[in-house]
DNA sequence: AACCGCATCTAACCAGTGGTTAGATTATCT
DNA sequence: AGATAATCTAACCACTGGTTAGATGCGGTT
């Protein structure tokens, strides 16, 4: 993308396309993005949109395969730095904020082909990580699925505005303030 | 409604494309409701539901209202029946699956007008029910929040499909096994 | 080098959508 | 009864997601 009006045959339009899309929709919201608007931004016919995700669906698939991934990375490089559950929880809110966009079409499979299986398998990777390795037993499953369970909670809530005011406007400190008021210590490390 | 096909001026039009909305939302999602379509399965023209309900954004909204005040019933009458702050969650949770269309619509702001005043009174209702009532002190709000998110994020990811098959069908029977891991005990009784 | 085949993209079309407007129909009030 | 206001339809608009036929340009083969 040299100068800066022709890279047709364009190269790395797929990539563009993803980008547009997160674009489009961390300006408004998933359910109003517009396919032709997202090509619109990347300079191209809608159809070259429908030509790469073969729709719609495809594309914001694709958008929440980003999202799983990401979250999952993220969520790892919070654990190995800090070594420290509380941390990841708020990895998890962090994550839901900065990618609002992302998380908000990882958690509506309406919007998207959720058997795709990219999508499944990267979901899978995010979910065996949020709720403990492999095969826990059934305790440490539960205990992963109630942390899972509040900072998902937190974040859907703070999203969309349902937190009440007093709590402050810094969801990575509610996230603290409200794990403190929970288990005093839930499980062993995995 | 007494024979069947003349109805027009039609008494309980409002009404009915309200119930029409909830069971078009219910058997596919909100984002794919179209206006047309709950018209016509109300038998009407769909100018007719946007004169009653002055835009599609403006029934979604008549939805999320009519859902907001069905919950606060539904905990109200759960906490007198009980007195017991985990059938509350439970409540809750049970509210989302029965009432999966109202609950859909009611966390999507994004799909209504969300500073509608109807909409405000019904939300800050709900709201006041769940984390306790008028000013608590710190701790208490805190704790209801965390209960709020614990049970929210539950039932979000349940409707999604996001917790693990191990657990069993019943999310009300997970409610109490995941709420059974979580605080020794909260707070005391508003 | 010229060619061909394939990937990529556009143009034009389609049915369906949300919203607007003008007018038809019916209830209600005096 | 007659007029006024509420309710609904019909026709239109710009826009959307998706399909199809064809234009454009890339790569490799000879």
């Amino acid at each position: 993308m040299a100068p800066s009006s022709r890279p047709y045959h364009h190269g790395g339009l797929k990539a563009a396309l993803l980008k547009a899309a997160v674009e489009t929709i961390s300006a408004s919201s998933p359910a109003s993005m517009s396919l032709r608007e997202v090509a619109r931004r990347a300079g191209v016919t809608h159809a070259a949109a429908i030509y790469h995700y073969g729709d719609k669906a495809g594309l914001l698939t694709a958008v929440a395969v980003d999202g799983f991934r990401l979250l999952t990375a993220q969520i790892t490089s919070a654990y190995q730095a800090y070594e420290d559950f509380l941390e990841v929880g708020v990895a998890y809110v962090r994550f839901a904020v900065e990618h609002r966009a992302h998380f908000e079409v990882m958690y509506r499979p309406d919007l998207y082909h959720a058997g795709d299986p990219e999508l499944l398998e990267a979901k899978a990777a995010a979910a065996q990580l949020l709720y403990g390795s492999e095969h826990p037993d059934p305790g440490q499953l539960l205990a992963g699925v109630a942390a899972w369970s509040v900072v998902h909670g937190l974040a859907t809530l703070w999203l969309n505005g349902n937190l009440p005011e007093q709590l402050g406007k810094d969801p990575e400190a509610i996230t603290r303030l409200v794990a403190s008021r929970l288990p005093p210590s839930t499980g062993a490390a995995p």
